[in-house]
DNA sequence: AATGAATGAGACTTCATTCAT
DNA sequence: CATGAATGAAGTCTCATTCAT
């Protein structure tokens, strides 16, 4: 449905089969930037087509490269998976979250900031792709979930539910169960992005990560209730 | 090593092959239940290793009937992808929503009720199945991923997106921007389940859908500060 | 995935290209005797061009099948080249070796029968190629040159031995080394299919097995020298 | 046919490239010795894994260049099979045999050194090498079976029969088929060498060459039968 | 209705060869 | 002279789909 030939254009006009052997446009770079251009490549493809229907030409030629060049970085195409959830996972940098752990200030203050940088971080098409690929293929790829949970959900994770448990300790939060209190944290950004790069659903005024956090932090801290004095059930 | 001829023997010679054919090895199943039983067969590895990785021959053996047969219900790979969406989609009986929006008491009892139901339902895995295999695929069958927004949620959001307006409006609920609140809404069941399903992190002792459930409402209502004198801000 | 619709009719008006999807020559045999067919294509094309430039499109061709129908019968091209052999080795069948084993007649009848058995053995073609085919390959399949050896050299050679020994002890062959020795018995006839397969070198007449070997006993048993008082050295 | 080696010569020309060049990081051999260097190289892997199996890269690796300066030497993977043919067959000297049939002599004597010679010969890896890969290869380069055929073995084989012929003739060999008879005088030791580098069958002791040929050319001569007043048949 | 043998387009991967540096 | 990055033809293998039985 929908796919239909490859039409890129179509303006080819005349020219035909054969582009003309004369024309010589083979770039010789000095391999550097290489695996990094192949990697960018696979993502959008992934991103779009999903692994399987990606093919390795498809990779090379969005990378200007041809088909023979991908192997000389990349051993073969799982290989390409695996060196684009590397990549994104070493400068993984959720020190963030070390740093928002040790805080002890106002918890609203610390999750605007974090609020922030997160709305931030995921407003880069590049960066939410990372997540959504390992989701979409994770069963294809159970190490890679595995490693993605190991260097990003299980270090972010306990270090919400520490701050959460402070917060109730303290006396400044409700008495929540903080490991069921996160998901009604992380939750509803993690929809907002899934409905939008799913389906294409989005608010009235685009995706407005910035103000949606914000809303949503509001919500968090003061529920939905307009009147302070809540039934205790 | 040692592979060779898979060669069964070739000794069958007569015995075999023409009349009696008494004794029916198989019982057939009723030829009517054929076709779900083809669907239950490809949503399980259509799951478990996406559809791309799932081969034809892999569902009509845990169907099974032979390859062969499967193209007698459904003309190709794909109408497998189809028919699975469509039949989950028809009973879809989200009335309940249309129900609920007709409801005009306390929005604590509505979300309590449609939080039960909601619980049940993803509760089980036939049923969560479904949109899971809808976002996994959505690149490659847009069009499903487009059907499925239009029979589910753009039936179940604006439901509750006017449950919140109404709410808003009639000043039980803050001034909430509605849109944007539904994504609190529903987003941590959908976490809960992602966390779940694809990185198989559940919090201590089990998923408990229906005490999670319970616990993000609490949230949803009440924020959680614990002091009903929050900031003007 | 992705291939499109089916359809892609419109095109059939100009004919063209496609060589028509009239005509139907396809066959459709019972599976059977494929597998020997096939192995039969891959030994002719093994020996004629060797492993590695054979391609299993060729085998197929050959075989009157198609390339896809290779697979449903061999796991991969390795898999011919052991079907191969082990083909051949199942009914090896050098009980004659055993059956010669026991005689305790006159060497030299033991010889000419055994030679005439072999000569006859060696003159079908289909026979002589495995081994050779092994020869040629042995270094990308030292399983096979292995197994070749264990099922044949070592059950031939040490009977030759044996008999070369007994007779040594007995006196009816002179002190010989019986391990060289049968060197010297099979060596010649070695050669001689060698000089025709590679280098199409035949002597006048023909290869003339059977001649060549009443030939080669001959000098065997009674040496060159013409008198029997040879020099003194 | 006969690519062989582009010509290596001609281009000496102009010496050296430029002037000062002071620092050499590496040790240049001479440039000279290099098409050697690849033929050993070559001729290495092409016995170890067969000429198709082995890369030109493996070939410059061993070499201890880089790919693309095998190309400076050899215009393509055959010519180094060619020009190790080639180089083989240049020296073949098999001017033993020349001398041998010069003589008039005692033909034990002649053989007896014609076996010594052909047994020190054979027992440098090196030498034997090249048969094999001939024995290997033909059926992939006719061209060279043919060359070796025209340069060894068309100038061996008659020689050795026109010595029987002579020694039938002047009453000192039994009236033999020469032609055959030379078959039982060299595939001993062909057979000898096959048992050890195909199926690394080795008489007790090791290969021992001399002793082997001593001892076939001692069957040879006087028969296996211990006495003289043999059969007549 | 059901089967499963057969097909062949297409994908991944290898590697001989070229050529800019 | 040398290098090794780059290319793309070609080969192995897979699998959706067809169809004779």
């Amino acid at each position: 449905m929908a796919k239909g030939l490859k039409s890129e254009s179509g303006a080819e006009s005349a020219s035909r089969t054969k582009p003309g052997r004369t024309a010589r446009p083979k770039f010789r770079r000095r391999a550097k930037a290489r695996p990094d251009e192949v990697l960018d490549a696979a993502l959008d493809l992934f991103m779009e087509k999903g692994f399987a229907a990606t093919r390795v030409e498809d990779v090379a030629q969005r990378a200007g490269i041809s088909k023979g060049t991908i192997y000389l970085y990349f051993p073969s195409k799982e290989a390409l998976m695996e060196g684009l959830i590397h990549r994104a996972l070493s400068p993984i940098a959720l020190k963030a979250v070390n740093t928002i752990e040790m805080l002890n200030v106002d918890p609203r203050t610390i999750l605007k900031a974090l609020g922030g940088m997160v709305g931030k971080q995921l407003s880069d098409p590049r960066v939410v792709a990372i997540p959504k690929l390992v989701i979409r293929e994770s069963a294809n790829f159970p190490e890679l979930a595995a490693m993605y949970r190991r260097e990003v959900i299980d270090k972010a994770m306990p270090s919400l539910i520490k701050l959460i448990e402070r917060q109730v300790r303290s006396g400044r939060f409700r008495p929540v169960d903080p490991e069921l209190a996160v998901r009604s944290m992380i939750g509803p950004i993690a929809i907002h992005l899934l409905l939008d790069e799913v389906f294409g659903i989005v608010p009235e005024g685009g995706l407005q990560m910035d103000k949606f956090i914000a809303n949503h932090i509001d919500i968090l801290f003061n529920g939905l209730s307009a009147t302070p004095e809540q039934e205790h059930e």
